[in-house]
RNA sequence: GCCGGGGUGGCGGAAUUGGUAGACGCGCUGGACUCAAAAUCCAGUGGUAGCAAUAUCGUGAGGGUUCAAGUCCCUCCCCCGGCACCA
């Protein structure tokens, strides 16, 4: 028999698709199409480990899914080729980078060739080729052209031994240089450096508002979301006391104007400059100082708050109160305008700070803790009173004690309420309350919540409602032993009873009574939403109402204004580096910074010998000088070159679009086969959820509005893939020397079919997981059995009329494609295969039982697993394809349809329960009425006896698959 | 802290969305074939008790709703990912 060998299959097919240009796809108006591909990788110097091809297989599968139904696909392959680990190894080594780049594409290329994955090649794009970073400088004439480019002085991290800006990331804890951080290296400082941005912020709105109604996980949505930050509030204006300048704050809470106990400026903050007091100059300075020092990481890092009194005071606009000014880091000058007004009450952080140095808190939000179970009546007054709930704390057991209110609506309490009357303390009133409804002597007020609480409820025998202003109490009782008799009256209404701290939740039923029980024991807890107090004229208002009111009040009095703010800065796309596509700028003395014009590009990388940077505030380029010195595009007088190149992700902005038109010597791409493909139906990645991911969105938005794109959102469906961790539980890693090379497993005999299978069938696609070594020789083992079925049945020819058998067969077969086709379209990659694998085991049962006689039923069940198992291992499906016959390539335009007449059982099985616990099952006919299969399920074996003479008060009956019997 | 996703056999994971928990694969056990091994094929495989039929427990914990809960509700614990002094 032919045995199944995937090393002579393989290449064999590979060789045949490329030849007949299988996967090559031509714009076709009249077809639909599907344009699916995978993140392009950054081709590295390791190669693709079995991480990786998770991220390709089912990209693949998925192209050929779509392909084999009739699509009109593509899918496609290319190069994210410049970026910092070539520049790095060429540092150390004198490889020039396009050499390593050249190299490390073929190694990668050769993988993806060897797992057979079926790419339009001839629409490969790297993006370090001149003939592609021509159009990214394109892009950026583009950007400049629209005024989305424009260069700024920001400040930067700088490494003095590097002579070089670094990022955020690359500044240690310690505030060193990741290169250079020994006891002798200095700390980094920050340096005022002019950059190039792209101004993503115009279009933040945009973006945020359209990210809801993608079809994208909820994960990327989310982080998208966060990173954009947008947040609306109002920026209010206080006056500096004693002067004529103006402090203005950004907030969300404009409610909690009147909870303003102070404000904080950042230490950058420019009042600091000229309003601080000449006593309080020292302080300041020092403080400042010190600040400034800090990295950005340490600052973030140190959550302890730390700060110092500026001497200047400002004047709340809604009360004119006197408030007076801080200084403290936990302000960032680069968010909203770099000043806070503080209102510890209501946010964690300022009540840390007001905690600290011991400044005021004053309470203006009341959280509404509203009794559901009673909520008040519309049309009743309102009447409001102080009232006290005091919990009750037994101190020798450590137990709670709880109100058991019987049959009566107040449910089990928890606490002691009652009313605070005129010239009572809350403490006064919970003692008073404490002695008449528990006859409780010797107790003691041990903590009271800082907080007052709104509760509403209609208190219907009065005919009223009522707002009680709650203050929380505990209270300890020293000695139970004491407790006297509880009066008669008050006996009858309720009982004590006395529980552990963690059952009190689990007991108490009114709402109200949970969130007080909360809030009591956790005090990290402050008041957000609910009404306000202590507020003048806006006094029991809602908070979200007073929000409004309160700003549009300020606004008539030109002291407030609405306001949004974004977490989101424009995207630095300037890199002091070589391995790049050079910024197309020229610097003309008269004529500044002019665009390289279209005809004159690409401005080309020049080669250079020396690659580490000379100790210029640039990369390696500065040092270039035939190719820095050049002439003004616009007077052709000398001029000078940017030398700074672009950030990798520029490059990869736009490959998408390139794809569709990868030759084109004339222009990016043509919009016309751009607008054919886009936008992309499903996009395949595993990483760059809030960079990449949203540059695209970004730049698909601006081709629209230049009239280049027709869509303004690029990306239909992210597929966002789960990671495959090593066997050892940790993440797949070269350095930790746990990778698989897919070519090991491959060349191992296995073959690119059963990996990639078992890529698949690890775990559903979006879930993380780890490898495991056993996997593909489980996978194989499926393939090698659906081989030996397949060599088989050609070499037995003798026929066999076994019309039961066919209908096994054809069923099977039918069945099978429904669950894949299902399967598929819900990207069920791993239950897909399940039920292949399944139907080849029913297949091994059906031919020991009855042999391969029945030749048309075989010929249909085989040949359909054929076309099920393209997408998932598409060299044996084409190779068992052209053994059963056929002369075509089973990967384009087929796909098996299924017949529903097929999927039904002529006998279902019924379970049968009683009380819901499965006791017997029987089979019956499908189609057999209610009343029959209940009379047979008591009539069942098991059921019978279990039923004579008892009592049956319910009968379930769920239509083709249960019965449940209730019995007494 | 906030947002998102999870917690099911020895392991990876199924479960028609409230209806027979553990599909499929790995591993393990037994058998067939073989001089033997590998490969392959067949059977078994959640725990406990039992020779067995069977009983009983069982989807992170505790409550609840329901004839019926892995699935819904409440309270809580743990793990992973992201963001985080963003006012």
């Amino acid at each position: 028999m032919n045995r199944y060998n995937p090393k002579d299959i393989e290449p064999r097919w590979q060789a045949k698709w490329t030849e007949d240009k299988v996967y090559e796809a031509i714009e076709d108006a009249e077809k639909a199409k599907i344009y699916a591909t995978p993140m392009l990788p950054y081709p590295s110097g390791t190669g693709l480990h079995t991480g990786h091809v998770r991220n390709y297989s089912i990209t693949d599968a998925v192209a050929r899914f779509y392909r084999q139904k009739g699509f009109n696909t593509v899918s496609t392959m290319g190069w994210d080729a410049f970026g910092l680990p070539a520049e790095n190894f060429a540092i150390k080594t004198g490889t020039p980078p396009a050499e390593s780049t050249a190299k490390n594409v073929a190694y990668f290329k050769k993988q993806l060739l060897r797992l057979g994955m079926s790419y339009d090649w001839s629409r490969e794009v790297n993006t370090s080729d001149p003939e592609y970073y021509k159009w990214t400088q394109w892009v950026f004439s583009l950007m400049y052209e629209r005024g989305l480019a424009y260069k700024d002085e920001k400040s930067q991290w700088w490494c003095e031994k590097c002579n070089t800006v670094l990022a955020d990331e690359q500044v240690t804890a310690a505030g060193k240089c990741w290169r250079h951080e020994g006891a002798d290296d200095p700390e980094v400082t920050k340096k005022k450096v002019n950059q190039w941005f792209f101004k993503i912020t115009d279009y933040a709105d945009e973006i945020l508002d359209a990210t809801d109604d993608l079809n994208w996980p909820e994960k990327i949505k989310t982080m998208q979301k966060n990173w954009i930050g947008r947040s609306q509030g109002a920026e209010v204006s206080f006056k500096v006391d004693g002067s004529d300048q103006v402090l203005k704050v950004f907030t969300t809470r404009p409610d909690t104007l009147f909870g303003v106990t102070f404000m904080v400026v950042a230490p950058e903050h420019e009042l600091l400059q000229s309003a601080v007091p000449t006593e309080q100059k020292q302080a300041v300075d020092e403080y400042v100082k010190s600040a400034l020092k800090k990295s950005e990481v340490e600052r973030q890092e140190n959550k302890e708050k730390t700060g110092v009194f500026s001497g200047i005071y400002a004047i709340n606009p809604v009360n004119n109160e006197k408030v007076p000014v801080w200084v403290a880091d936990y302000v960032l000058a680069s968010y909203g305008t770099g000043a806070i007004m503080a209102v510890p009450a209501h946010d964690e952080r300022d009540y840390a700070f007001a905690k600290k140095f011991d400044l005021p808190i004053k309470q203006v939000v009341m959280p509404n803790a509203a009794d559901t179970n009673n909520p008040p009546k519309p049309g009743m007054k309102m009447v409001e009173r102080p009232t006290v709930i005091v919990h009750l704390l037994d101190k020798s057991t450590g137990k709670f004690a709880l109100l058991d209110w019987h049959e009566s609506l107040e449910g089990i309490t928890t606490g002691i309420m009652g009313g605070v009357e005129d010239g009572q303390t809350p403490e006064e009133a919970a003692l008073m309350e404490i002695r008449e409804e528990a006859a409780l002597e010797h107790v003691k007020i041990i903590d009271k919540l800082e907080w007052l609480t709104a509760a509403e409820y209609c208190a219907s025998h009065k005919g009223e409602n009522r707002r009680a202003i709650t203050t929380v109490l505990l209270a300890e009782v020293e000695n139970l032993d004491k407790q006297g008799e509880i009066a008669a009256n008050e006996q009858k209404n309720h009982t004590l009873v006395w529980v552990e701290k963690d059952k009190v939740l689990d007991r108490i039923t009114p709402d109200h009574q949970k969130q007080v029980w909360n809030m009591l024991w956790n005090r990290s807890y402050l008041p957000g939403e609910g009404q306000l107090i202590n507020s003048g004229n806006y006094d029991r208002m809602s908070a979200a109402e007073a929000r409004d009111k309160i700003v549009a009040d300020l606004a008539k009095q030109g002291v407030a204004e609405e306001k949004t703010t974004y977490r989101m800065r424009d995207w630095l796309i300037s890199r002091q580096r070589y391995w790049g596509a050079p910024v197309p700028i020229v610097y003309c003395d008269e004529h500044g910074p002019v665009l390289v014009p279209e005809d004159q590009l690409p401005v080309v990388l020049p080669e250079v010998k020396n690659y580490v940077p000379d100790g210029k505030n640039s990369s390696v380029l500065a040092g270039v000088e035939d190719w820095v010195n050049t002439s003004c595009p616009t007077c052709g007088k000398p001029a000078k070159r940017e030398t700074d190149t672009m950030d990798g992700y520029v490059c990869s902005t736009w490959y998408l679009h390139r794809y569709t038109d990868a030759h084109n010597d004339k222009q990016a791409f043509d919009p016309k086969k751009a607008n054919y493909w886009f936008p992309i139906d499903f996009y395949f990645g595993a990483d760059h959820a809030v960079a990449h991911l949203l540059y695209i969105r970004f730049f698909q938005k601006v081709l629209c509005d230049a009239g280049l794109a027709a869509e303004r959102e690029p990306i239909k469906r992210l597929i966002y893939n789960g990671y495959i961790n090593a066997e050892d539980g940790r993440k797949m890693s070269k350095s930790l020397g746990n990778t698989v090379d897919p070519m090991d497993i491959i060349e191992s005999g296995y073959g690119a079919d059963a990996l990639r299978l078992f890529e698949l069938f690890i775990a559903p696609y979006d879930q993380d997981t780890s490898w495991s070594s056993t996997g593909v020789p489980g996978t194989y083992r499926f393939l090698n059995r659906y081989w030996t079925l397949v060599q088989e049945y050609l070499e037995q020819t003798t026929p066999q009329a076994n019309d039961a058998v066919a209908e096994q067969l054809t069923k099977l077969a039918h069945k099978t494609a429904y669950k894949v086709t299902k399967d598929m379209d819900e990207l069920g990659f791993n239950t897909a295969v399940a039920a292949m694998m399944a139907a080849v085991n029913e297949l091994f049962l059906i031919k020991a039982k009855h042999g391969y006689g029945e030749r048309e039923a075989w010929d249909l069940v085989l040949s359909t697993l054929a076309q099920l198992l393209g997408p998932f291992a598409p060299h044996i499906a084409e190779e068992v394809w052209h053994d059963l016959g056929r002369t075509d390539t089973v990967h384009q335009g087929h796909w098996p349809a299924y017949d529903e007449t097929y999927l039904q059982e002529a006998t279902l099985t019924i379970a049968i329960q009683i009380n819901g616990k499965l006791r017997d099952t029987i089979e019956v006919a499908a189609g057999t009425d209610q009343a029959t299969v209940i009379s047979s399920a008591k009539a069942a074996k098991k059921i019978e006896p279990l039923v004579k003479g008892k009592e049956i008060v319910k009968e379930i009956y769920v239509p083709g698959r249960l019965v449940n019997l209730v019995i007494k």
